[in-house]
DNA sequence: GCAAATTAATGATTTATTCAAG
DNA sequence: CTTGAATAAATCATTAATTTGC
């Protein structure tokens, strides 16, 4: 159902981003931008203004969800990473015998 | 990250702190305790010592620490706002006043 | 194939922190 | 000590994906 966001048919409670849209936001990010000063929001908006329409407060959303989801994405990560660890590491890892003599 | 600290590993040369130690630390840090006395060191690491290993001297770098990089974090806002207020092209919404969503 | 029902994503709001100015 | 300003975290709400029964 590829909806082309509210750009054309332009009836909905909330924006919704076109593909190019998202893959200008996300090249963005990737460039490093993550909470965009008003002049930079100014100017993505009138970039992304290009296909379909769209608010300052629209950039300013996406910059704050996709920042803080990417953060728990890498978080939950990281714990499964450690969690597989640890589970090795249980394995291989024999707690010398304190070789308190005799 | 599931990491126990060097709590009952002992392995690392330097204190990590487990997540329970941050916990305790981080809501000590709300609760407005910035540079503990050398008595409330001494108390606040025998509470963190249930945890795992730790001593005294980690307790006071840690709030020494922890103050200064909040206080970096909050300058490099302040930098943001300014920028933002300089150029003052923002509005893109009006601060929602409290209404009530449910 | 197709909608109704359900689940996953994600846009938009609200809440709780922070430092520091007054 | 109180308040201003700006989030980031937590939450709410709506849309898209998908599953399911026919």
């Amino acid at each position: 159902m590829e909806n082309e966001g509210n750009a054309g048919t332009a009836s909905s409670s909330r924006w919704n981003p076109t593909k190019d849209q998202i893959t200008l936001l996300e090249n963005l990010y990737k460039q490093g931008i993550r909470t965009p000063s008003a002049d930079q929001i100014q100017h993505i908006t009138g970039r992304l203004r290009a296909y379909g329409h769209i608010e300052g407060k629209n950039v300013f959303y996406w910059f704050q969800n996709h920042k803080a989801r990417q953060r728990q994405k890498q978080k939950q990560e990281r714990i499964a990473y450690f969690n597989r660890l640890l589970h090795k590491t249980s394995r291989f890892f024999h707690p010398p015998p304190c070789s308190n003599g005799t």
